[in-house]
DNA sequence: AAATCTTGCTTCATCGATTGAGCAAGTGCG
DNA sequence: CGCACTTGCTCAATCGATGAAGCAAGATTT
């Protein structure tokens, strides 16, 4: 790796040089309270005017070291590429720095191992927070943050020591459900179950979902085998083979489905695609999960947009507050 | 903000004590080159042991204050919120952590002063390497990491100063505009002048997907006026106010459309839903962009893949080999 | 005129990790 | 036995920014 900077770095010092003065004094100047440090303006104009000239950057890493808070607020995602969690970042990057915080930000690609060392190197940048969104394993998060006497927030998916801001999965899906079965109501004259695609057993939003879409189906008296539910992950390519076998299993198949976010909708419409009945015409879809381009062109496709400028407000709110008991907040999903 | 960390954090001299030896000792333990330090295995053992015990996670403002090289390369994006950049900025991550770097990144929602400002604070934060990515002004942020001996690369927009790694926007243009006008033969019978629509006219990718858009116009002999070229910026209410009022004005229409980015698509779409004459059935579209949802849900639009594992593989060869020659690689889009 | 206060700086220790220099004890060789 | 060499450590300076403490010169009070 040939990242070999070229010439030494301007610091205060070089400054202090130039301007005749002290490093103390270019040091209270540029961080703004030499006014506290009775620096008279004179002096103080001279030392901005020189550090502008010299193209001067404050070296974050000494300033850190000294300082006890570093103000840094760092962030774990699973993925960067769908409109979910790239809106979770942008937003939370936007929200961070309008609060004087520098956002950090890692994605984990849903690995486990890679969540806990992402964890261990926020730690070592001395982060003053950390948030864990969609955490396979966010106790551990906390805990090893815990250890270091740093904060954690959930976000996305909860956990059980730390508080939690997360979508109300229940009430959507349950929405989303109802809605699904009035479009099959309407397009193919009568309600059936729906089939449940996409997430995993285990995770909490998986589960209230679940909960929700058997309410829905409950409210309307209709009757749900649990065999419609196919919980295979969230890749598109499992969904796309889970629905392979299930056509070819011979068990009863719906013309309705409940699918779990846009990455499980992409495997579910290339299984339509290419191995389905005829088109995704001849499907009534609802996806837990939004994104503008499926709502443009997926005539048939209900969607869930879970409430992300709330979720965030509500995220920063708690840490406005200093308030780290583990409680879950559920903030109501919009629904289109 | 109560970000208030809890208790001290365990440092080298802590350890120290706790193993009866030097800081020096445990610093050449825990950053791996012991065996040059000729420290003995068995306190070796004792200090990792101890340090896992405690939990320790080293101090990176301190460690980098020291070092000559920080291993933190910096990357600037425009926008999380779209497959392209997304997909960038995650394969760009997992290369940079497997290459030993630290991956920083920040997003500047197009904002050109927030730009000199995120790089700005790239430096501070001592980034060996700054990566700017679609970025509106690309040499000022060269000139300004120049100032402080820090290179940098341009990807997706070209700059004149650094090296530069962007799609091949001409022959991807071309190929692109070929396909949707032979989609107008095969739908509407004849071939017509396309429009273009979105993205800015000054800005390098947008003039040579015109040249390509042009080009294939003239492989066909198809004549081209140029009001069929709306560079409206790249946002999607710009992109469907624009053909709005193109459509109230009474100057030609035309059914083929080149979109120039998945973004812009969204307002194109909006447009043809709500104000449009029909259905996008009646469109040819094309879109120099990739979506796999768009790809599985729009019948008649035509997708462009610009290859971002080639790109970034690219670049981070320029990186490896030191060449800061300010040359412009073209990479070529993958066509579906 | 002496005592006190204010202004406008400078000095110096400090944050935690790194590393060249150095030192003491042990080993090997003639 | 004396000298060189190796082994296994410790010491102390250093990176750049920060801020408490201190100090000198001038202004103000008694």
């Amino acid at each position: 790796m040939s990242l070999d900077r070229q010439q030494k770095r301007t610091t205060i010092y070089d400054l202090a040089e130039l301007a005749g003065t002290s490093a103390s004094a270019v040091s209270a100047v540029l961080n703004g309270n030499w006014k506290k440090r009775r620096i008279s303006k004179q002096l103080a104009e001279k030392i901005t005017r020189i550090a502008e000239e010299q193209g001067y950057a404050l070296n974050m890493q000494a300033s850190l070291l000294r300082r006890e808070k570093s103000h840094i607020i760092g962030m774990i995602v699973p993925k960067y590429d769908n409109r979910y969690f790239g809106s979770i970042v942008e937003l939370f990057e936007t929200m961070a720095r309008d609060k004087g915080l520098f956002p950090l930000i890692t994605c984990t690609r849903r690995d486990p191992a890679l969540e806990i060392e992402a964890a261990r190197t926020m730690l070592s940048y001395q982060v003053d927070c950390v948030i864990a969104t969609g955490a396979t394993d966010p106790d551990r998060i906390t805990e090893l943050c815990a250890a270091a006497g740093v904060r954690t927030i959930n976000l996305d998916l909860p956990g059980k020591l730390a508080p939690s801001v997360i979508s109300d999965n229940f009430a959507g899906a349950r929405e989303l459900t109802r809605r699904i079965l009035a479009s099959c109501q309407q397009r193919f004259g009568a309600m059936e179950p729906l089939m449940f695609v996409g997430g995993r057993g285990g995770d909490h939003n998986t589960m209230e979902r679940l909960r929700g879409f058997r309410q829905a189906h409950a409210d309307h008296g209709i009757d749900l085998d649990d065999d419609r539910v196919i919980a295979c992950g969230y890749a598109p390519e499992k969904a796309q083979n889970a629905l392979q076998e299930r056509a070819a299993s011979g068990l009863p198949f719906s013309r309705g489905m409940f699918v779990n976010s846009t990455i499980t909708l992409e495997g579910v419409l290339r299984w339509v695609r290419l191995a389905g009945p005829v088109s995704e015409q001849e499907f009534a879809l609802g996806c837990f999960d939004y994104d503008p381009l499926v709502d443009l062109l997926g005539d048939n496709i209900e969607m869930v947009r879970q409430d992300v400028p709330a979720m965030l407000t509500r995220m920063f709110e708690l840490i406005g507050q200093g308030n780290f008991e583990p409680r879950v907040s559920e903030i109501p999903p919009v629904l289109r």
